[in-house]
RNA sequence: GUCCCCAUCGUCUAGCCCGGUUAGGACACCACCCUUUCACGGUGAGAACCGGGGUUCGAAUCCCCGUGGGGACGCCA
């Protein structure tokens, strides 16, 4: 059995595009599921913009959805160089095969493949131009995912420009012939583009390999396929907003692919084993966010303490929640984190979601201070609890709550009647982790002073 | 316009290949429960076989035609 040998061959235009994560995420999966090899190839032929910078996103994207390539750049390969750009004498060589077997021609300065077969002149009235068709035999094209397809490929087409650079079909055949690919996993969007493949791989006397056209993925608003501009579109917006990787990498598997049973949150090591190109499906997939957020928040709930706290951490450095020498403590840090960690969805919102906790100067919010204020008599409830937490036990979160429950029980009152008032007094809202939780971590000097900060506007 | 691909709840999908299911799950939405606020969680509801022909005792499932959606028609990749 031969070895599998897949590639993933991104042009470094700056963005790591969503649905190019997922094309090469079906490679890698299949690469992996047959203990075959990832090709990571970087298709720079013809772009003035080619900078180191824009193959840092590729590599940046790649390595945070832990997709490691076996070879390609920075890894080296029995194949390379694996940039285009450095490859013009291996596609010096596959053209002059092709000048001597008498399948090219130049015309305009442009050299073009000639595919066999009577030529004819026809009017094409979309272009409006008279052009040059062959009368060819059908293409056929025996797609893992599409089944047979055939489609008759009818025009001579250039595979060098004028300028002297090789264009990408040509490129792009040469290099799967020269790096031994044996499956070609891409975008149902190159279907149309495979039979001028097939025959590059016919002429050029090669294996043609195995070809897989996978779905596209729609915009989650209005009609087309998702492209660049559009929201959500970019994988660097995922990492720098605190996305899992995990559950990125999670949700698109399963835009296209399915394990065909109810499984959906399944570890990488699962979905490699049960990953294949059957099992892709033949629909384009439209791309939603809600049930990314979703996988997102159950990863997020899932995480061990350390890496919930790194995680966030990175998170507060990136978007410089904390102003120069305002910094917790990391203990404290880490208290505030592990108990906002239950109650969250994303790692986004927790600056928000715990901003009470690092400063004392925080705001009323104005619906809270009327809801816990506007009934009962919160003046007396927060003496009382002033009293009780002045001596109280803050080493637990148990120990605080059995006291309130044991001020409340002998006040012949609810513990919402402690809750609600506790709560804005040290956070200013309604929201957030159990007040006993939050005494405990604010401790007992916080908690007093907060409680006699409300007490003083009352 | 030509060619290619596709078609199950709003969305992602199972079922289709090998016709017989109350057409299943998840997200979202709604209701209720849990509860110390907010989440999480639990229970439940609503929600789909694009249309028309055919084959068949029987069609989501097989065939054809429409329609709809997507893609490709570059000296871009």
């Amino acid at each position: 059995m031969s070895q599998v040998r897949v590639r993933f061959a991104p042009s470094p235009t700056g963005f790591f595009h969503i649905g190019s994560a997922r094309t090469a995420l079906f490679n890698w999966l299949y690469a992996r599921h047959t203990g075959g090899t990832f090709v990571l190839r970087i298709e720079d032929t013809d772009h003035a913009r080619n900078s180191e910078e824009f193959l840092n996103v590729i590599y940046d994207s790649l390595t945070w959805l832990g997709m490691t390539w076996d070879e390609g750049p920075k890894v080296g390969g029995a194949y390379g160089p694996y940039r285009q750009s450095e490859r013009d004498h291996v596609y010096k060589e596959y053209l002059q095969k092709l000048n001597d077997a008498g399948r090219t021609y130049e015309k305009d300065g442009a050299i073009w493949f000639k595919l066999l077969g009577e030529r004819y002149e026809v009017f094409d009235d979309h272009r409006q131009k008279t052009v040059t068709k062959v009368k060819a035999a059908p293409t056929v094209i025996e797609d893992q995912i599409r089944g047979h397809v055939e489609r008759v490929e009818d025009e001579d087409f250039v595979i060098v420009r004028s300028d002297g650079t090789p264009v990408f079909h040509f490129v792009n055949v040469v290099d799967d012939i020269a790096m031994k690919i044996t499956h070609v996993i891409r975008g149902e969007d190159h279907l149309s583009n495979t039979s001028k493949h097939v025959e590059l791989f016919k002429a050029f006397g090669a294996p043609v390999p195995s070809f897989a056209h996978i779905p596209l993925i729609l915009k989650q608003n209005g009609p087309g396929k998702m492209s660049k501009r559009d929201q959500g579109a970019l994988v660097e917006e995922y990492q720098r907003r605190g996305f899992l990787s995990e559950a990125l990498v999670n949700f698109l598997c399963l835009l296209g692919w399915s394990p065909k049973d109810d499984s959906e949150k399944m570890p990488i090591k699962e979905i490699i084993e049960r990953f294949d190109l059957p099992g892709v499906n033949q629909t384009n997939a439209r791309f939603d966010e809600k049930k990314l957020a979703h996988m997102n928040m159950v990863y997020v709930l899932e995480q061990p303490a350390d890496r919930f706290v790194a995680l966030a951490q990175a998170y507060f450095d990136r978007q410089k929640v904390f102003a120069e020498g305002t910094a917790p403590t990391p203990e404290y840090f880490r208290e505030v984190l592990l108990l906002s960690q239950p109650k969250i969805k994303s790692i986004e919102e927790l600056p928000a979601y715990t901003s009470y906790f690092f400063r004392e100067d925080f705001a009323y919010d104005e619906k809270a201070r009327a809801k816990a204020l506007g009934k009962g008599e919160p003046k007396v409830r927060l003496q009382e609890l002033q009293a009780l937490l002045a001596t109280a036990d803050f080493s637990s979160d148990a120990a605080l709550e059995e006291a309130m429950k044991g001020l409340a029980t002998s006040k012949g009152l609810g513990f919402g009647e402690y809750q609600s008032v506790a709560r804005l007094a040290v956070s200013g809202t309604n929201v957030g982790p159990g007040i006993t939780g939050i005494f405990r971590v604010l401790g007992r000097a916080k908690t007093l002073a907060r409680i006699e900060r409300l007490l003083a506007t009352l």
